[in-house]
DNA sequence: GCGACAG
DNA sequence: ATCTTGTCGC
């Protein structure tokens, strides 16, 4: 499993190219569906997956994969992939970066459940070319994504019906969620609308900081830190979360 | 040139 | 994201 944790950068880093980067963004952005594909209605009893990344000292990143049913959020599953970090952090190249962390953990925990929609640590729609890392995965694996970040990354506030939403041109890019009076920048990745990201983030955000599956991921990402080893299994800290 | 800039 | 001490507020 983390058989290439020692490997180097080389292949990694000659493959990747900031114009090119740039390019596939481009072309994910052309595939992106905004219509509805979940139903905030049917949700109760499904499974839903966070996707999160943490960072080392020492050049290693870690990514965490955790599918967690609703709405009891029991941890059915749960995934850690450690690796070298080979790309550096590029504003609105991001998904280049943690793709590496994050896919090799999602897919092993597809291996076992098929998820109604992933939570993703980043932005999804509102991105300088609408293919932050939220659109990115929700466009590889065909399937519905919400993106959860923090901060804004572009896009202008503007309010509307006494909402706040952020807007890049006329459109409207990303709501914002309000917690502890902290903004929580919404946005949809793919295969499900803005509106709809943002009521699921919201029931999603019990009394946690930020939506409970990417609230329970960071956790977790956190928490393996501190027990770095080739065959770390992630349910061990299930019990030391919540 | 200057400021902004997910994680 | 991470590095970091004390400190303001509930």
């Amino acid at each position: 499993m983390n058989s290439m944790l020692y490997s180097d950068c080389e292949q990694i880093k000659a493959s990747f190219n900031k114009e090119i980067a740039i390019k596939v963004q481009n072309i994910i952005s052309k595939k992106v569906d905004l219509r509805d594909y979940v139903d905030i209605n049917e949700i109760e009893g499904k499974v839903l997956v966070g996707l999160d990344a943490s960072y080392l000292n020492n050049g290693l990143g870690i990514g965490v994969a955790v599918a967690i049913k609703y709405p009891q959020y029991d941890i059915i599953d749960c995934d850690i992939t450690i690796r070298k970090v080979c790309i550096p952090y590029i504003p609105g190249l991001l998904a280049f970066r943690e793709m590496y962390l994050l896919v090799p953990s999602l897919l092993n925990i597809l291996k076992k459940v098929k998820p109604y929609v992933l939570f993703v640590d980043g932005h999804g729609y509102a991105h300088p070319r609408f293919a932050g890392i939220a659109t990115h995965i929700g466009v590889v694996f065909n399937t519905p994504t919400i993106g959860i970040a923090k901060k804004r990354l572009v896009g202008e506030e503007t309010i509307k019906n006494g909402d706040i939403y952020l807007k890049i041109g006329e459109k409207l890019v990303s709501k914002i969620l309000l917690i502890k009076n902290k903004k929580i920048y919404i946005s949809p990745g793919n295969k499900i609308s803005l509106e709809t990201s943002f009521n699921i983030a919201k029931i999603m955000s019990g009394n946690s900081k930020l939506p409970i599956p990417i609230y329970i991921a960071d956790r977790i990402s956190k928490i393996a830190k501190n027990h770095i080893d080739p065959n770390l299994d992630c349910k061990k800290f299930i019990d030391k979360i919540k």
